[in-house]
DNA sequence: TACTTCGGATCTAGC
DNA sequence: ATCCGAAGTA
């Protein structure tokens, strides 16, 4: 690239002033690494600029550059940045470039982080102004939906019918939308059979008096404050000279308009997104947003990315081709200077176990090495699905076969029940309003406290408006809880205040004072001096074999009990790196994240939504299928915008691959307990042709196999075929008859002929799963009429019925 | 009170 | 299939 500044652009905004343009540019070496496109969107540093930034353009590159650039020509320094992302990953990963950009002085990046985590920081300062102590408690899901419970059952509601994950996501919804239960619209008042909206605010209420808020909160609360205190939103509009927003087609309504009240002041907002990728439409995030930019932010300077430097022109060329099927795109066009690589390869197979062998094995070559090219590395190598139950057909394979793999997205350290347990502890102990958390640990490990006790608890707390903890030493105290159960909660709860003391490090003595003959009690608050504190990690081990609850997972003989005492020992670990445990709490709720660098090269299998942002050299994309991908789910609930969103989920995949992108599809699918037969993804055929190889299955649908028709095999088919009385069967067949929402555009000419309607003629001899062999008869469309040796005469579909001499072929 | 069994639901996921 | 929660039983 050249080192002059002749990439300046020719229609470089005249709002920059002659002066600015004429003053000779710092020869620096993070703007002669940028393309023009790059550079403008570095360069252009007042007013909202949008940078619509394509899969990989060089965008991260970019914002940090925009960064540096910000702080070397002394327009702000780094506390004067408000920077946000979504991930915490995203987070560190920009903190990292930008402190090795600007040479260490970028640790003054502290307004840089995910939207919750810096509300986190603002709503500890403000929290009173909305009814909440500043050491309040960020709940997780988890706690959020057995709060409901609790609410629900008090309502005397039927959680059958209306299950409190619904209303959770409803409330969720809302606040996504920033609507208080106040300001929830009249059109919603039927949510949730009527009770929606009062459900609602009775929650707000009860986490009010827990003192702790929901992720939706964080934001929301904000946000209130803003509104309601324009003396604090000013505040921040002084204090963020300059905004940047990550990954801008994110945002749902709530975090946008947190934004734009902060925005207001200097109005030097910076969103950079991709329209295209935009996939989170089902968890609130607004497209508009990003499609309404220079609406809402007049004068908007807007910026593409469309370099890319990830992809070959191949893979390119296919993601270009799908997500042109979508309307009211921004418009780009993703564009590279290579030329070489491959085409995207393309292959159905006969069930998912056979597309499971059948990529196993193209893994194995691809690390032998193809075209006599050196192996890849299983690093390089990526599974991407739609949906998580997918990956089970992966794993079991790569057990048998000994291929090592590694799964995103399972179950998370600080989702395991150990752990949730332990930080309960914490919890209470911390902030002993936290009934939630109370209530967890009453009764683990076993104390004799059951359902009466804790039902018990609640009442006697909320009779006399004191927290559950309050109400249980009332019963205590009052006999209200007897016998074994009642001496252990004493035990417990006078550990529990121990623990207190030692974590706050002020102790609480009654004092006698004598005034005039009197003698008057008096608690006071001591502070336990310095030398004499218990650290926080002696605390935490103390809090955890004290209530007994590492003895009892050292007592438990199932095989995981060892697993979980370490999962223990990690978590007193990782309290090395904080200052007390209420620090240490703040993290986990809001970093969930646990990424351990592996020294094993591993395949890397992943649902397609937690590979945005990521690339791999190889891709494999399974499961292109009608109602699995697309989801039917997706399509059902949000009609054609569903199915917008899907494809753009196809575009994130694809574009992920940096060398080689392999899809594929089977024609049969074992979900839920039922066999489900699918056709192809309305999307193969939106793939263009040019830029595709079409692989030949191996055998007919994926496998040579000899497997002779031995009674134990038509045995398993005969199983496997009852698909054809399962629900499923009937919706899919609905399904392809209909064909809702949209047509491929062309005719299905890349599809494998999983129909194979004109294959069959009157006499054919055929071998159907379920019915076993016969003759046809009759054809009549997709359908055949078949006269079955055993089973009489039949009406079927014809792509369930191969000819007899290839019976043996289908693998099971 | 605590363990077992039966039945219903089941996508995607960040903080 | 598999997981979780609620009702049933020792």
């Amino acid at each position: 690239m050249s080192t002059f500044d002749d990439n300046e652009p020719l229609d470089a905004p005249s709002r920059v002033p002659l002066s600015q343009r004429a003053m000779p540019k710092p020869q620096v070496a993070y703007l002669d690494g940028l393309n023009p496109a790059q550079r403008q969107a570095v360069e252009h540093l007042d007013g909202p600029v949008l940078m619509l930034a394509g899969a990989g353009t060089g965008k991260t590159k970019a914002l940090t550059s925009r960064v540096v650039h910000l702080v070397n020509t002394g327009r702000a320094a780094p506390r004067d940045i408000l920077a946000v992302t979504f991930t915490n990953k995203a987070a560190r990963e920009m903190k990292n470039r930008i402190e090795v950009m600007l040479d260490g002085s970028g640790v003054g990046m502290q307004w840089l982080g995910t939207f919750h985590a810096i509300c986190v920081k603002l709503l500890r300062r403000h929290a009173e102004l909305v009814g909440l102590k500043s050491n309040f408690t960020i709940l997780d899901t988890d706690d959020q939906i057995r709060l409901l419970k609790q609410l629900l059952s008090a309502a005397n509601i039927d959680e059958k019918r209306w299950p409190a994950r619904q209303l959770s996501h409803i409330i969720d919804s809302w606040k996504n939308r920033a609507w208080l239960p106040e300001t929830v619209p009249s059109a919603e008042a039927g949510a949730f059979d009527h009770k929606g909206i009062e459900l609602y605010a009775q929650y707000q209420e009860r986490l009010k008096t827990l003192n702790a808020c929901d992720f939706g909160d964080l934001l929301l609360h904000m946000v209130t404050i803003f509104q309601k205190h324009p003396d604090v939103l000013e505040l921040y509009q002084q204090s963020f000279k300059y905004i940047l927003v990550d990954e801008y087609q994110d945002t749902n309504v709530a975090q946008y308009l947190w934004l734009r009240l902060l925005a207001g002041g200097h109005k030097n907002i910076c969103c950079v997104g991709d329209d295209d990728q935009s996939i989170y439409g089902w968890r609130g995030a607004e497209v508009g947003n990003i499609l309404r930019f220079e609406k809402d932010f007049p004068g908007a300077f807007v910026v593409r990315l469309e370099q890319n430097y990830r992809s070959t022109p191949h893979i390119l060329a296919a993601a270009s081709g799908v997500i042109s099927g979508n309307k009211g795109r921004l418009g780009k066009e993703l564009w590279t200077e290579r030329t070489d690589g491959e085409k995207v390869r393309l292959i159905g197979h006969w069930d998912g176990e056979a597309e499971a062998r059948w990529i196993s094995e193209e893994i194995e070559n691809l690390q032998r090495g193809r075209h006599g090219e050196s192996g890849e590395s299983l690093e390089d190598i990526a599974i991407l699905v739609r949906a998580s139950h997918q990956m089970r057909a992966f794993e079991e394979r790569f057990l048998t076969i000994g291929l090592p793999y590694r799964v995103i997205g399972g179950p998370r350290f600080y989702e395991r029940l150990e752990i949730r347990d332990a930080m309960s502890y914490f919890r209470i102990v911390v902030s002993p309003d936290d009934d939630l958390a109370f209530e967890r640990i009453v009764n683990t490990p076993k104390r004799g406290l059951g359902k009466v006790a804790i039902q018990k608890m609640h009442a006697a707390g909320r009779d006399h408006g004191v927290s559950m903890l309050e109400g249980a030493r009332i019963l205590i105290e009052t006999k209200g809880i007897g016998g074994k159960g009642g001496k252990e909660l004493a035990q417990l709860i006078e550990n529990i205040d121990r623990w207190s003391e030692l974590a706050s490090g002020r102790r609480r003595v009654v004092d006698l004072f004598e005034v005039s003959d009197d003698v008057i009690e008096e608690e006071v608050v001591q502070e336990i001096p310095e030398t004499s504190r218990t650290s926080h990690i002696e605390l935490a081990e103390m809090i955890l074999d004290e209530s007994g609850y590492t003895g009892f997972w050292k007592n438990e003989k199932t095989p995981e009990a060892p697993g979980r005492l370490e999962n223990l020992k990690e978590l007193v670990k990782a309290l090395n790196d904080f200052e007390n445990l209420q620090g240490f709490l703040e993290h986990v709720a809001l970093i969930m994240d646990n990424e351990s660098e592996e020294a094993e090269e591993k395949v890397t299998i992943m649902t397609l939504h937690a590979a945005k942002g990521l690339e791999f050299p190889n891709v494999f994309l399974p499961g292109w299928e009608d109602g699995l991908f697309p989801s039917q789910r997706s399509m059902d609930e949000s009609g054609l915008k569903g199915l917008e969103e899907e494809r753009r989920l196809a575009y994130v995949g694809i574009t992920r691959a940096e060398r080689l992108c392999t899809i594929t599809f089977a024609a049969n699918r074992f979900v839920f307990g039922q066999w489900q037969t699918s056709l192809p993804s309305r999307f193969i055929d939106e793939l263009p042709e040019d830029h595709v190889d079409l692989l030949t299955p191996p055998g007919l649908y994926g496998g040579g196999f000899g497997a002779a028709a031995t009674p134990a095999a038509m045995e398993q088919r005969a199983t496997k075929a009852d698909v054809y009385n399962s629900p499923g069967w009937r919706r899919m067949q609905q399904r392809a008859n209909e064909r809702p929402i949209s047509q491929p555009r062309e005719s299905r000419n890349i599809t494998i002929d999983a129909t194979a309607v004109s294959s069959f003629t009157i006499e054919d001899r055929i071998f159907h799963q379920k019915f076993g062999y016969g003759t046809v008869v009759e054809i009549e469309g997709d359908k055949l009429g078949i006269s079955f040796d055993k089973a009489g005469d039949k009406k079927v579909v014809a792509k369930f019925v191969v000819p007899a001499d290839k019976a043996d072929d289908v693998p099971f």
